[in-house]
DNA sequence: TGTACATCAGTGAACGCGCGTTCACTGATGTAC
DNA sequence: TGTACATCAGTGAACGCGCGTTCACTGATGTAC
């Protein structure tokens, strides 16, 4: 290679997701406007002040752990709500898929819903604009179902919110949810039949 | 008076309340995991070392400030959901009711929101202790109205929940909505059409 | 391919600062007689 | 009512500690020729 084998950068980027990693962890139990530089780079290893090398304040850091933790939803989401077959069918798909989701990144999961209204504002900027992209998303494929036949756009843009709400909420029940079996039961049960019920509405919102 | 005239206590009562209501306003820009016990004292004007007659840290002033923003809601949420009239103006009274308790207590509603999925867990335990007790009250209320005819406790419990997390939601609309009335109609409007489709999945649930 | 220079991710010492907690105290309020 | 003693909310000094940020640095990686 005589051009950029980018040794120096694929380190650095190491290093920038271990810093992320490492934050990640520590966000389990405590909030974001509480964690310390410090904590994060002992945590992974490094001194201190190879934090500015990759991020300028631990609020920075945050915007970044949003981009990871929501960034990579939206594909999933399209896909969920637009998979247009029986709607028991549908919902009992989308409980399963945020169960799984809660399964494999809890972390992620009680850090979207800790700071979401937590106590540092771009952070829940960033929260905000990705829950609107989603919101919008779940509208445009709500619009192509023929039940929004003479839905209003502000109608349709009302009950996606609904719906991103609702999968919030339900994301949040499996965090708290203990492991076992039982109690996951018992909270898939209780969301598929609050989205249930929203469907009912749904469809007969126009009579 | 002879006997105790409680001078004494009533100064103490005075001195803990100044450090309820200076922590307060201090959790409108940060969480409770970073609130320190210096910074309340500060702000209230007495040594750091009388916070400790009062409250053994700053998690246990907060389980203070759990019971000083929702403890005094139960009658008035118990009221509205009873008030056995037309659905559709039951609506409009929750939905305006909520608006001012936001208006009046935006500090409280604030630290409920933010505290709720917070980093100091005898905290959230506390809200979602409360959270329960709405969600039960509720449900003793639904269970009066004509509707709930082959309703199970379960469903009815279910249901309970959808409407006390969609209060949540909508009192967190209200807060983040700027002052404008205009913005505030919106979110009034909003929500109001997402109880409306609930009430409606409400309606049709056992058919 | 080899050499001389530039870049820059990570280092380590140092700083001033505010933190939570301890302790013995003060003096107004409360109680017993 | 008056006096002697007990209680206890709030004080102020002192402590050790970890914090965020600055700065000049090192040495491996990258670039130019």
């Amino acid at each position: 290679m005589s051009h950029t084998p980018g040794v120096r950068q694929a380190q650095k980027q190491k290093t920038r997701q271990a810093l992320l990693d490492a934050a990640l962890a520590l966000l389990e139990e405590q909030s974001l406007s509480s964690l310390g530089l410090r904590e994060v780079t002992r945590a992974v290893g490094v001194a201190p002040t190879a934090f500015y090398r990759h991020f300028r304040s631990t609020a920075d850091l945050g915007v970044a752990l949003v981009e990871e933790a929501l960034g990579s939803l939206h594909p999933m989401i399209r896909t969920t709500v637009s998979t247009a077959d029986d709607s028991e069918e549908r919902i009992a798909r989308a409980v399963g898929l945020i169960a799984r989701h809660v399964a494999e990144y809890p972390a992620h999961v009680r850090f979207i819903a800790r700071e979401r209204h937590g106590g540092v504002q771009p952070v829940r900027e960033a929260i905000r604009g990705q829950l609107t992209r989603f919101a919008q998303e779940v509208k445009a494929e709500l619009a192509k179902d023929a039940l929004a036949e003479g839905w209003s756009d502000d109608d349709l843009l009302m009950l996606a919110h609904l719906y991103v709400d609702q999968m919030l909420i339900t994301a949040s029940l499996f965090l708290e949810a203990p492991d076992s079996p039982g109690e996951r039961d018992r909270v898939t049960r209780l969301a598929t039949r609050q989205l249930r019920l929203i469907s009912i509405g749904r469809r007969h919102w126009r009579e």
